[in-house]
DNA sequence: TATTAGCACTCAAAATTGACGAGTGCTAAC
DNA sequence: GTTAGCACTCGTCAATTTTGAGTGCTAATA
């Protein structure tokens, strides 16, 4: 059997209706409600076709239908409606993004909260990796006896604090230190320093080989945990809105997942593809999320793939909206970070 | 009616039975379980006067009984057994906060992580208020030519960097700046530095008034920001384990209760009283938890109050391992924050 | 040949019923 | 003062019935 246009346009109208109402749908409430102008009987065999087709199912015989993963699979490719944001409502959205723009943890944590605010789901996004960007400058600068703050500095204008633990250091030592290292490291990026590139700045500074050889693994372990990507998510509990969600052992199972780090970078990280990806059930890659759905994409530093961002909501979720919201975030975020030099 | 010993003996194990089971006692049960020496009848009018003086409710006719608050009051005040720690997980608990002492957010943060895991319910903390302790130190760093990174150290260990954005300055010139700065307010807490304090390095550093003018209202907004109170939630979603959040909008409400920073100081601050404090129900003062409990401590740098921690669960909670918890690591916390320079 | 009205059938959810049992309060006997 | 006994209450649970939304099939229709 072939699939034909009226059939696409049922299929259509049964997943918008899904979508608003989150019960299946019969063909009566189709024939009532859109303007398909067949009656039910008809729907009813064309419903019967799109099951063998594999893109509905029926929960129990005498029910409506709700669309398959299939089914959404075909929605999300053909037939959805990509609505645009209002400009009201880009304006808004930049205007905040833009308004706090010091610290680029802060613009990624606001980007964060406007996408599960507006979309009503959970939202998160990874920061931009910073061992990606090259290094323009280092400090360390002396806290106390046992402490010293470590300053990265990116070309990009972003940076990173990170306090060690080194015992009584003088501030004169640092800067000649930090200095040659400066010397030595710039334009590199984190991950290309190694513990040979910084042990070469021994050479430059002979007088102190003692202090650097201590110096030495604690920047290196610093180092390799930089390599680590940071994330965020908001609007956790959002779902509990949701009627998919309302057994609370779903939920607590939905918080679990997304209370786990590693989870979260692998719903992220797969495939970071350009563009935006929406990922339907089993696609996501994770059991616990095999009945929900998620938009992401990627967004950009000076051209190059920096972080990623996504929501996350039941697979029975309005995929137009979601993916314009998430596309004018991605391309905010882009403008923002590539532009200014934050 | 008076209340007698056999009351209150009767009382404590009603409240023990329900704190295990989460269900109304009943007279048989309690005769069969607790080593009263009485017969259900007996419990029975025992009950009737407990629930006459306020300490006991029934939900309905042809159930057991539950504690009321009063009952819970009263059952806090003189009836629990106060347990302690085993030394094992004490050594534990101390060994953990131990493990990460580089910076102060990282010790509290392990501190509130483990005060709910080990209670199983949600756990809250502040941080010791930066602008209470005296400065040692202050820096500005140069980042870039628009930010520059502003750090607190006070004489207790603790430190706080601020990025500002702050356009083109120079090393030499910021240094010269905190030099006087350092100078001039080393010593003070946060608190007590006014415009007009920083104002004064003015005339230290009559050649620079134009870039002083154009810092100091930044900083002293900074110094104003740093007054808020910083808090730390963790295991919000352990209460879902529990059976009084079984319904969603329950637990939705707990939820947004706790992650309302405003509310979280409100049940923290209140009544800022050494020891440790129990409240239960509406004595927390605010609506949403009225049917909740808490166990709210402080710990003390240097012999001074300086933050607060609490853990919040059902009325129907383990009071006395709760305490016992709370009080060791608001015990440690001191010491750790007290005895080593951080 | 495609569409549709009509009808019998299905089945989950909601409402109804009734047995059960945990628990109570009261009374009379100890 | 304590307790055994008993009638009574009321929520829970399982079984049963009712309801209604929805289906698939068939025969009539365009």
């Amino acid at each position: 059997m072939n699939i034909n246009e009226r059939k696409l346009l049922i299929l259509k109208a049964i997943i918008d209706d899904f979508i608003n109402t989150a019960q299946p749908v019969g063909s009566r409430t189709l024939a009532k409600n859109y303007p398909l102008g067949i009656s039910s009987a008809t729907i009813r065999n064309e419903m019967a076709d799109l099951e063998d087709l594999g893109l509905l199912q029926q929960p129990h015989t005498s029910a409506g239908r709700i669309p398959s993963g299939q089914g959404y699979r075909l929605y999300v490719d053909n037939l959805m409606k990509h609505s645009a944001l209002g400009r009201a409502q880009q304006e808004k959205i930049k205007s905040l993004l833009l308004s706090n723009l010091i610290e680029l943890d802060d613009v990624v944590k606001q980007a964060v909260k406007l996408l599960s605010q507006i979309t009503g789901m959970t939202a998160v996004i990874s920061l931009p990796k910073f061992n990606l960007s090259k290094l323009e400058n280092i400090k360390l600068v002396k806290i106390n006896d046992q402490k010293v703050l470590l300053i990265l500095v990116s070309n990009s204008g972003d940076f990173k604090t990170i306090p060690l633990g080194i015992n009584s250091s003088n501030q004169q030592v640092l800067d000649m230190i930090t200095d040659a290292m400066t010397e030595r490291l710039h334009g590199l990026t984190i991950k290309d320093i190694t513990l040979r590139t910084i042990g070469a700045i021994k050479s430059d500074l002979p007088n102190y080989i003692g202090f650097i050889d201590y110096l030495m693994p604690i920047l290196r372990d610093t180092f390799r945990d930089i390599d680590q990507v940071e994330t965020y998510v908001e609007g956790i509990h959002n779902v509990l809105n949701l009627p998919e969600f309302q057994e609370v052992g779903r939920a607590q199972a939905f918080f679990d997942t997304m209370e786990s780090r590693e989870k979260i970078c692998i719903m992220l990280e797969n495939g970071e593809t350009e563009g935006i990806t929406v990922r339907i059930g089993p696609e996501i890659g994770l059991e616990e999320l095999s009945d929900c759905s998620m938009i992401r994409a990627s967004y950009k530093v000076n051209n190059v793939v920096a972080g990623s961002l996504a929501v996350i909501g039941p697979m029975r979720m309005d995929y137009g909206a979601s993916v314009a919201v998430v596309d004018y975030i991605r391309e905010t975020l882009s403008e923002i970070f590539s532009g200014i030099n934050l």
